[in-house]
DNA sequence: CGTATATACCTAAGAAACTTATGTATATAA
DNA sequence: TTATATACATAAGTTTCTTAGGTATATACG
């Protein structure tokens, strides 16, 4: 688990990739996944996500829909074209800010 | 200019990062020299900056050295040695934070 | 001589983006 | 029956910044 302040500021970011490269994911599947592929060193907590995803929903970048698992209720989200838009762009910057702290921070990065 | 957000939670580590490098910086040449070395894309604010060299220094992170310089102060700060392994957990742990966002949102990273 | 810009420090109010805590409810394994 | 997992949600409090303001000297421009 990183400090709290490492992760601050990319939350949309994550939110918006994982949802733009499935056609929908539900709040509770995008923690598992976030911290399935991070190895738990990336927790999304329900109550910094589930405030972001109705905000992202209000703003027109992700749309929902709300289905019923046998009693239980899961609200699917898609991201919109301008949502894409946005997630390219999001990402875009936050690889562009990666180089310049490596740079600042005089960091050898691995390889893709 | 990056948003605001992202910038987040670095302002530790790269004052820890650029005065382990050098014996001693006072803050606006901090301001100047992350400026310059990130062409601008990142430019620490003056209200984020001073409060935060004040904590370090409480902390017993940083040690000042106040100098006359003309008739203007200058207030240099130098890394305790508490303070330089700080710094390279900081750099340490970001370093690795972003080798697990390169996996995360699936990124190549420029060579060092 | 006045004004703008740069240098150099500082604090405080407010905003943003979280964390922590709490609540509701179903399903399942021990 | 108790804990853990699934699945949603809100609200109070905290941290960390931005924005705005304040003080003061030095220098360049017209």
């Amino acid at each position: 688990m990183y400090s709290k302040e490492l992760v601050k500021g990319t939350l949309k970011t994550i939110i918006l990739k994982l949802l733009s490269d499935s056609d929908k994911m539900y709040g509770y599947e995008i923690t598992q996944k976030v911290k399935e592929l991070t190895g738990g060193k990336i927790q999304l907590t329900e109550g910094a996500l589930y405030p972001t995803l109705h905000a992202m929903e209000a703003q027109g970048i992700l749309t929902t829909d709300v289905v019923n698992v046998g009693n239980r209720i899961r609200k699917y989200y898609t991201v919109t074209s301008a949502g894409k838009k946005i997630a390219r762009d999001k990402v875009s910057e936050f690889s562009d800010f990666m180089d310049t702290m490596i740079f600042l921070l005089d960091l050898k990065p691995k390889m893709g």
